[in-house]
RNA sequence: GCCGACGUAGCUCAGUUGGUUAGAGCACUAGAUUGUGGAUCUAGGGGUCCCCCGUUCAAGUCGGGGCGUCGGUA
């Protein structure tokens, strides 16, 4: 077959600003909305992949920060990139690595070249700019590359946000000129621009301008809140081209999402439903579940009796509590395991709503039911 | 039996020449966590300072007696 494949979106249902789609890229089909579970590592912690695969998993997260610094791009590619190298088969989209610098990195000097850091695991210098972030990313092997951007941090006055933005628009420039022309991969441009309506507009503007396969929102969920949050994407999901996916980054707790896709976005990451597996915290239609909590040592119940996922099938509250308390592994990987499965099903179920005109209802049992709160005590 | 050391929070221990409401780490009870440091942070509960008597304005601290634990010894 000699025909370059693309990766291409295809649109499918809207149900006022929310919409289904199909991303078809060579490794895979992603049905949006997606949530991408987060394998920095070259792992989704505590998962094996094909576990991962199991929960509805169409797209996984990896970071160009991490790997960049171990076991290291080239080495990756080496051993046949990222998606032989971790064993996942399926897209992968790396972060650009903008966000781990601000974030992880220590002695961070950012200039208009790039940001020179420090590896926070030993101490090693490293200069990270969009040409040597779109080279580690190709390295991997990475499916949905992200353009390299800096993540304003919030609160930040309209000037410093504004310089920041445009700082991120002139990077975006530069990632797509180094990405270049490549088949069956894709290149998503980040928008920026805090809680400034106009700085979002204008960032929306260049990011057209310049032309990308899918566009995120950055800047989000990094201290403003939830009303604040929605308040920009009351707005800025429309600035971006309707036939391009658009990808909230690093978002979110439940709530966050369903109001998100009300709103126009179609993708996810999110650290929470891995992290909270590891800090026993468990993500339900009813609420969230701190398995710590000495109310569940005696609990015969699972975490949600009416879920199908394996660690609810075969597992009490009780011994997850205990295992928990242990500090054994498995803890980590079923309460991950879980998470994932509810995030995932919470997809499927807001895809279903959209794709049948019925989001409104399907909001409104979701609030509904974490309004009733967890099941009766025992 | 004798000699010595020790006895403070659930555990391991600090505690100044006697001086405000006796502390720490861990554990416990909760909370936070949004483009991942299995990390971290925050708050809280918990005391017959082995017991009794004494000295003193004042005792976890000094004295006497008792009890207990550990070690040594005949």
């Amino acid at each position: 077959m000699s025909l370059s494949v693309n990766c291409t979106f295809t649109l499918e249902f809207t149900d006022g600003s929310a919409r289904t789609g199909l991303i078809q890229s060579p490794r895979g089909e992603i049905r949006t909305p997606a949530f991408m579970p987060v394998g920095t590592a070259a792992t989704v912690k505590a998962m094996l992949p094909e576990n991962v695969r199991d929960t509805g998993a169409d797209v996984i997260l990896g970071n160009t920060y991490h790997l960049m610094l171990r076991p290291g791009a080239e080495r990756v590619a080496r051993l046949g990139g990222l998606h032989e190298f971790m064993n996942w088969r399926r897209p992968i989209l790396t972060d650009s690595g903008g966000y781990q610098v601000m974030s992880l990195a220590q002695l961070r000097k950012l200039t208009e070249e790039g940001v020179k850091f420090k590896s926070h695991i030993d101490g090693s210098e490293h200069m990270l700019t969009p040409e040597r972030s779109m080279e580690i990313q190709r390295l991997l092997g990475s499916d949905i590359v992200m353009a390299f951007d800096e993540c304003t941090p919030h609160p930040a006055e309209e000037g410093v946000a504004a310089e920041s933005m445009r700082l991120s628009m002139r990077w975006a420039q530069r990632s797509r000129d180094a990405f270049g022309d490549r088949p069956g991969y894709a290149l998503f441009g980040i928008q920026q621009g805090n809680l400034y309506r106009d700085l979002r507009e204008e960032s929306s503007a260049a990011l057209r301008e310049i032309g990308f396969d899918g566009y995120a929102l950055g800047g989000l969920a990094v201290g403003e809140g939830q009303e604040a949050m929605f308040d920009v994407l009351d707005y800025a999901p429309a600035m971006l081209p309707a036939d391009k996916p658009r990808y909230l980054m690093g978002v979110g707790k439940p709530d966050d999402i369903v109001g998100a896709v009300q709103r126009g976005v179609d993708m996810f990451d999110c650290v929470l439903p891995t992290r909270s597996g590891r800090t026993a915290q468990a993500f339900t239609r009813r609420g969230v579940l701190n398995l710590k909590n000495a109310r569940h040592q005696e609990d015969a119940r699972p975490i949600d009796p009416d879920c199908a996922c394996p660690t609810c099938r075969d597992y009490s509250r009780a011994y997850l509590h205990h295992v928990v308390r242990a500090k054994e592994m498995i803890a980590a990987t079923l309460i991950t395991w879980h998470n994932l499965h509810y995030y995932q099903e919470l997809m499927q179920g807001l895809r279903d709503a959209v794709s049948t005109s019925a989001l409104d209802t399907f909001v409104q049992s979701f609030h509904d039911m974490r309004a009733a709160g967890d099941l009766e005590p025992l």
